[in-house]
RNA sequence: GGACACCAACUUUG
DNA sequence: CAAAGTTGGTGTCC
């Protein structure tokens, strides 16, 4: 049986940066949608965009073949220019051997790699695209409604 | 002999943004009062409210005090926040490197400006500033008239 | 030096 | 309701 197929829009916000910060992300199986967002009181953009996509990955109960959308290139490049592997390879540091930020995200991030099978895709911000309208609007929301 | 101490309300309309724009200028020494205002077939907002300090400047035939005050935190702020000094030092990049927009301009102010002893005033738009209000209306006036 | 976000502020409009 | 004209800053990496 082959794996489900899922597309995930993720975005984060953050009022200030560093200030109050939100996530979203939207999540597309067949015709099923599911959006789930978060909040943090004090934070930071980076730290919101890849919260927004460790979330979405952990929601997910079963292996799946994973299509994770952002804006941000921090996120994607980590993974489609493989900063990480270089991050790991050094213990953690940066190419100019400063400490890599916000490792406890990305080391939760790449568990839940491991169990699934994901795609990073760059999609432009504030553009014409839908779905990453609607994650950014539901980003910012999830900050406004504390 | 002192400087004489002159008043100056500017404002500047753009109908569309970019499009045909209009800016004014009130003038006041004494009890004498002063306007003038300028059209532009195809313009910026900031740019018209560029304009209204540069040609209200230059109408003064002697060294004077002058009082600017705009709404545009843009002009404001290009002086009472230094941002004017940071540009020259670059180069008329912007702090991300980017060109100055309207360096033209803004090196006729600096001309101008040499030529007088400037204070910029900035105070807020629509709001209950009589004067404020009166060149708005001059300076949307100055579209329509074309 | 480059890149992508996240904001802050004031206007100008539609 | 949404968008353009403009600037300043921080978060992060190469």
């Amino acid at each position: 049986m082959p794996l489900k197929n899922v597309t995930i829009y993720t975005d984060g916000a953050c009022s200030g940066n560093p200030g109050p910060g939100g996530w979203a992300a939207l999540l597309m199986y067949g015709d099923k949608e599911r959006v789930i967002t978060g909040y943090e009181a004090h934070t930071t953009n980076n730290r919101m965009e890849l919260a927004a996509v460790v979330e979405s990955l952990r929601v997910l109960k079963e292996k799946c073949l994973v299509a994770v959308h952002t804006d941000s290139s921090y996120v994607a490049n980590a993974f489609n220019e493989n900063w990480i592997e270089g991050w790991v390879k050094r213990g953690w540091k940066t190419a100019d051997k400063k400490p890599v930020k916000n490792q406890d995200l990305w080391e939760e991030l790449l568990k839940q790699m491991d169990r699934h099978q994901v795609t990073f895709v760059k999609v432009k911000g504030h553009s014409t695209d839908e779905f990453n309208n609607r994650v950014d609007r539901l980003a910012v929301e999830a900050i406004k409604l504390r």
